[in-house]
DNA sequence: AACATAAGATAGTAATCAATTACTATCTTA
DNA sequence: TAAGATAGTAATTGATTACTATCTTATGTT
């Protein structure tokens, strides 16, 4: 329950580390987050952090799988259901936006991690998370061609692309503005736009 | 000419200090960029940096005022003189990819910038650029609809978010691909797509 | 040729970082 | 309830960082 009991069982200490970096990305550059910093939010010493983690890197892992497990399930559920391939592209979208406001580190981290130079395993899991995101996209523009919502001659990838892109300029936007809120308003104007620019002309 | 000179004017070895931060962001995260790295890069040693900058915030300072003064300038060129708005845009559009392309440290050293949590004057300059960016997009698409080539009902700002995000999402691909030369080939089908999402239906 | 000065090299500093150590407190279970 | 396992603490480590003080060399002027 109280999460500053103190002797957590190995597993619900690793979970709250994990969201402790996650909130903790939401103010800051993730790449500054120290060991301390992280340990500090979460009332441990620093070093206690690596009776859990064999090292930082290990903690940036599963701080991404715990973002893709989340975004994509958040994502999967919102489309569940829907028939029409537009309308499940929207419900993605806007559950998509409705993720990164409730935490805001996310995206954040996942660029940060795609700038490494090196190969961690935390920037692979960004681009099997991306891969997988974009499955999905593909299939729902395959979709939405067949039942003719979305134009016969859409070139898919470049859809996909912009679909993202659509999304990274939001997040942009609320850097620039640093109010994260004003995402949730912004969004479906945006993404009107969009939608005109993908979908047949009846 | 020879850039490994040794013993330059101060101005020169501040102009090559900046190309080198330019060109080391383009192959790894701008926060891991260190004074000795820089150094290293010009042939020169660590500590005479800061014979030409006070600190390290100055130098990333004069980076975001070299990157501010190209892109405006080479935005501006390539819209001038064109009399189609819409035309104008794309002009823009991938005269900025283009720009990308050649220096692809440019956009991560932006994002990264928005990312600090410190109000420090180079984040401060990304945002005057983004702000000084805006008022032109806003320029023409008014002009647009003016004119009749973009959509009456369009969404002003939504327009701007979505075409800067357009780039974003294509700065990701490319981070993404680890390929930034495809960039110039997605760009154009990208734009299509943004361009039938603002553009008035004759 | 002698000097003045600007630029670079050398060799440091204090601060900060991730990681490790020896030790202690607290749970679990036989 | 004793003993082992698990979780946490406090202090320390070596490496790395931005930055500085001092010495050396190149360049240009008269």
């Amino acid at each position: 329950m109280n999460p500053h009991r103190k002797n957590l069982p190995a597993d619900e200490r690793r979970a709250v580390t994990v969201e402790s970096v996650v909130e903790l990305a939401g103010s800051q550059n993730p790449d500054k987050i120290t060991t301390a910093a992280i340990a500090k939010h979460m009332h441990v010493t620093q070093g206690s952090l690596f009776r859990h983690f064999p090292n930082k890197q290990a903690i940036w892992q599963a701080v991404m799988e715990w973002v893709a497990d989340r975004l994509l399930a958040r994502v999967d559920r919102s489309a569940q259901g829907v028939h029409s391939p537009l309308a499940a592209m929207e419900a993605m979208f806007m559950s998509h936006i409705d993720f990164v406001a409730e935490h805001p580190g996310v995206p954040r981290i996942m660029f940060g991690e795609l700038q490494q130079a090196e190969k961690t395993p935390a920037k692979h899991m960004v681009q099997t998370l991306i891969q997988r995101y974009s499955e999905r996209l593909h299939r729902l523009i395959e979709q939405g061609k067949k039942q003719g919502e979305l134009s016969p001659n859409l070139d898919n990838e470049a859809a996909a692309i912009l679909f993202i892109g659509t999304i990274q300029g939001l997040v942009m936007r609320s850097l620039l503005e640093g109010n994260i809120a004003s995402i949730r308003d912004d969004a479906p104007r945006v993404f009107t736009i969009y939608k005109r620019g993908i979908r047949s002309n009846q």
